[in-house]
RNA sequence: GGUCUGGUAGUUCAGCUUGGUUAGAAUACAUGCCUGUCACGCAUGGGGUCGCGGGUUCGAGUCCCGUCCAGACCGCCA
């Protein structure tokens, strides 16, 4: 036996029981006579301790042996402490040290394992083993795992089955890069790994399954981010005879309960919003909600001054800055800097400051007068700032909503511990893609059009997509879509997005049979549970909350891959590198 | 593919603007002292290919060029 209790579990009704503890040495403090050992575990810290004028020597030689993360098993009696530690929960007692067994010796360990560690990404990933044994991580992966939990109990009670779909499928042009497959026994030829299980669960709706969910991998070959990993795990759902709203119940109540026995937080219903509301008031399809500062379209108020930048522009929209202090000179000249940064390019930043005595200063006095003014800005408080940009519309917009976050998070604006969930929907169907000179689907090409009769549309931008995102604090958590069920219809929408027909029945023929053998209406969503958790905790990156992630050039440091493979290997797939 | 930031002790960083003695700090580690520590304290000590290659210079951690690695972002992510 290793062990009597965890390091976690003893309390003062324990004093006077002989236990024995198994774990790692957390940290040594050796005061000369008396000495203190730190014991953890994965459920906490215990203390031992040994008195060295009334330990045996051997104990004392013992005990002097053994180094940080050295693996023991000890036993000793429980007594509680003289001077207590209300910081933990074993802090009322301790363990008099009798009998100590060094199980594994180690090296000392590269960074330090406390809740803040000195060390860095790079060698955290490298050693992610024992950035496990520190509490934020192995914490997240707890926390992990009782959303996972919650959500299966939830979707279990509801019905839905939860059904495997394979990982070794086809490779489509659409989308994402797919990451690909040789197969050995078919020459020359590649599985790919699924971008999502879409294809599949559709298939399992003209199963009759009704309801499907899986929690489940997905894959693609495209850049990493802070919150994109080339393989994560979706929440992937699907239902049968149901409409957007029947979906979104059922996904909002989910959402609030895992809040509710999680993190104890109880959300409000979700406001929704169609994606030309988000665009024009948050500069984005996944608005943060957390704050307001909503922008507004001033493109008619600000024309006929003169002023030929205005008056030449397509849009003009704004943002006004309610800050404790006015801003500076010098952070409006930062903000107009970020926002010609090429990764914005806006042109420049017009500012309006309103002086507490109701007048005001701007960078376009000369054309301005305080009617004017006032006129544009509308309502304002003193001591705020204006910020107007004004180009194209969509551009104009997506630009002051990269600056609306900034200042945001700049004047700290948000306030921690704070949830705003929300449902983006009305998205348009199409997108046009002016490199390829073709449509490509903004969701994926099996979302229905909210408009069945789409042949009778002669411009497919206006086609408006039967799809959702549910966006928490600025997060696209997920995204759904009522699915095409009818082969005409999914025809009719392969042809506009430029899928001959030859093309589009070689790739996507299975489903289109499928859809001639009664396929009943459906529709569904997946919500990426690395983000979801990340979001949870107010954290950006998903990495840590991934047991063993990637880094930014999709390496894992720690086993080292992707890694050449030998030539036999490489034979016996029939594969000749370049 | 692009923009930006960084790479110096086991680790996290300072030093680089303005080139010049033996490259510092904190922490970790080792040794010694300490009877109530829990971020223990005190003293002593060891520890460096300044990412790599080239250039400028009497002299490069410091300036220049190239390259590799890491991170953030843009493109990309149906």
């Amino acid at each position: 036996m290793y062990r009597s209790h965890n390091c976690g579990e003893l309390r003062i009704k324990h004093v006077g029981q002989e236990v024995k503890l198994s774990g790692w040495i957390h940290k040594i403090r050796d005061k000369g006579s008396l000495i203190w050992i730190d014991l953890r575990d994965r459920y906490g810290i215990t203390q031992i301790i040994i008195d060295t004028n009334e330990s045996s020597k051997s104990i004392v030689e013992q005990v002097k042996k053994v180094g940080r993360e050295y693996v023991v098993s000890l036993t000793g009696s429980v007594k509680e402490r003289e001077s207590k530690n209300p910081n933990i929960g074993t802090g009322d007692i301790e363990i008099t040290l009798q009998e100590i067994e060094i199980l594994n010796k180690s090296k000392v360990p590269p960074f330090t394992l406390d809740e803040n560690t000195d060390g860095g990404d790079e060698l955290r990933m490298k050693y992610r083993y024992l950035d496990i044994r520190r509490n934020s991580i192995k914490n997240n992966l707890i926390f992990r795992n009782s959303v996972t939990l919650e959500i299966r109990k939830y979707l279990n009670e509801l019905g839905f089955i939860d059904v495997e779909t394979p990982y070794l499928i086809k490779s489509t042009p659409e989308g994402a890069r797919d990451f690909v497959v040789p197969s050995r026994i078919n020459k020359g030829e590649f599985y790919a790994l699924p971008q999502s299980p879409q294809t599949f669960k559709q298939l399992l709706m003209v199963g009759g399954i009704d309801k499907y969910c899986q929690v489940v991998k997905c894959f693609r070959d495209e850049d990493l981010r802070s919150d994109r990993q080339p393989e994560f795990t979706q929440i992937d759902c699907e239902m049968s005879f149901v409409n957007q709203d029947d979906v979104l119940l059922v996904f909002e109540n989910l959402i609030k309960n895992i809040f509710k026995k999680c993190i104890s937080v109880e959300l409000d219903n979700f406001p929704k919003i169609s994606y030309w509301e988000a665009i024009e008031n948050y500069g984005s399809d996944k608005p943060d909600t957390r704050f307001d500062m909503k922008i507004f379209d001033c493109t008619k108020s600000s024309k006929g001054k003169g002023f030929k930048i205005l008056d030449d522009s397509e849009y003009v929209c704004g943002i006004t800055v309610n800050s404790a202090e006015p801003l500076s000179r010098k952070q409006i000249d930062q903000y107009t800097d970020l926002i010609k940064q090429p990764q914005i390019g806006a042109k420049g930043l017009i500012w309006i400051k309103h002086n507490n005595d109701g007048s005001f200063k701007s960078s376009i006095d000369k054309f301005y007068n305080h009617d004017d003014l006032l006129k544009i800005v509308g309502n304002f408080s003193e001591d705020s700032t204006t910020f107007l940009i004004s180009g194209n519309k969509m551009k104009s917009l997506t630009q002051l909503g990269q600056l609306r976050l900034k200042i945001a998070d700049d004047l700290k604006l948000i306030e921690p511990k704070k949830f705003c969930p929300l449902w983006v929907n009305d998205f348009p169907l199409f997108d046009w893609d002016e490199d390829d000179k073709k449509y490509h689907s903004i969701h994926h090409p099996f979302t229905s059009p909210k408009d069945k009769n789409i042949h009778e549309i002669k411009e497919p931008s206006n086609v408006v997509a039967d799809a959702y995102d549910l966006v928490i604090n600025g997060n696209e958590i997920g995204g759904g879509s009522i699915r095409i069920h009818n082969r005409d219809l999914q025809n009719q929408i392969f042809s506009i997005l430029g899928f001959s027909e030859k093309e589009a029945k070689e790739q996507f023929g299975f489903l289109m049979n499928a859809f001639e053998y009664g396929a009943p209406p459906h529709g569904g969503i997946a919500l990426g549970l690395d983000r979801l958790v990340a979001v949870m905790n107010g954290d950006n990156s998903i990495r840590d909350f991934i047991a063993f992630p990637k880094n930014n050039s999709g390496r894992d440091v720690m086993i080292d891959s992707p890694s050449p493979i030998d030539n036999d290997q490489l034979d016996e797939l029939n594969i000749k590198l370049k």
